[in-house]
DNA sequence: GCGTCCAGGTCTACC
DNA sequence: GGTAGACCTGGACGC
């Protein structure tokens, strides 16, 4: 199948706006030029997508099934990966933004500035707490077992991430020693069970008309998710208004603009504040631009 | 081999 | 509202 792109769309720069593309169940396929994901259908099918980039502006999805997909099926498919790709996403105005700033032409030059995201709101909700205080690596390894321990089987080597009715139906124990969430465990647990309650509509999240702050409000009211995530998971849901800092982009904020010395948050915040409701993405851009000087994929 | 520190934070108790 | 201390885990590092 394939779905058309904007012509301010680029695959590699989306494929590695950040570390999401490196946790499963997406993988990079260096070799055949590839994003894969395993989704879950809405009827609980696994199915398994080779995402690749066509010249003519357009992704080009092979799929494959157990069973034939359906009509509804095809559609659904596409559907989530455009989600990923933030295919239906207007950036013009962002890219117009960086077009008065010299320094940030680079951005729009290039088609930076989508950044992939989960084909739901619960899975960049769950991986977001599962960055936090921890290094890169433990980040893979529990969301690795997530997936692999609960997820759903599309073959030997590749599962779904689990629904939140999965989650929801695990013990805090078992997320502590199986997945290795650790103190993380207890605030999964009851987030996975408020969304299979109904309590939570994380899903319309992406087509809100809750403003920022609201959907901030209401991120910090899940426990594990702090200002950091908060503000990261904001740029998922395509709300950029906060910077979400960590302690990676702080050291990389003192290294680019003070020499390696500690300045506060507030100094940072100042500096990007003229970017309006686009200064999250002008300061994770701005911290992540070496990134692409490589060559992609890498 | 062992101990310590810290990494893409957050929560709670306390002031 | 601001802050200290606790919290899981694994890898890097020093000894």
């Amino acid at each position: 199948m394939t779905i058309d792109t904007s012509t301010d769309f680029n695959f590699w720069r989306t494929i590695y706006s950040h570390g999401w593309s490196a946790l499963v169940p997406f993988s990079v396929d260096k070799e055949n030029l590839a994003l894969n994901r395993v989704l879950s259908l809405s009827n609980g099918s696994p199915v398994l997508c080779r995402i690749a980039d066509q010249k003519d502006s357009k992704l080009c999805i092979r799929v494959l099934s157990h069973t034939p997909l359906t009509a509804a099926q095809r559609t659904e498919t596409t559907r989530r990966i455009a989600s990923c790709f933030r295919l239906t996403e207007d950036l013009s105005d962002f890219y117009r933004e960086t077009r008065r700033h010299p320094k940030y032409r680079w951005i729009a030059r290039t088609k930076a500035g989508r950044m992939l995201r989960s084909p739901s709101v619960f899975e960049d909700i769950v991986k977001m707490i599962c960055t936090t205080n921890c290094s890169w690596a433990l980040t893979e390894i529990m969301v690795r077992n997530l997936v692999e321990k609960l997820g759903n089987t599309f073959d030997d080597s590749h599962k779904t991430f689990p629904s939140p009715a999965m989650l929801a139906g695990v013990s805090e124990k078992f997320l502590r020693k199986e997945i290795k969430a650790g103190y993380r465990s207890p605030f999964i647990l009851a987030f996975a069970e408020k969304v299979t309650s109904g309590a939570l509509p994380i899903e319309n999240w992406r087509s809100s008309d809750l403003t920022t702050e609201e959907l901030f409000q209401q991120l910090r009211s899940i426990k594990g998710v702090g200002a950091y995530s908060a503000g990261n998971i904001l740029k998922l849901l395509g709300r950029y208004d906060y910077l979400g800092l960590d302690s990676w982009s702080r050291a990389q904020y003192y290294d680019l603009y003070h020499q390696g010395r500690t300045v506060s948050d507030r100094t940072i915040e100042r500096r990007y504040k003229q970017y309006g409701i686009w200064r999250g993405l002008f300061f994770w851009l701005d911290m992540t631009q070496s990134w692409y000087d490589h060559e992609f994929p890498f």
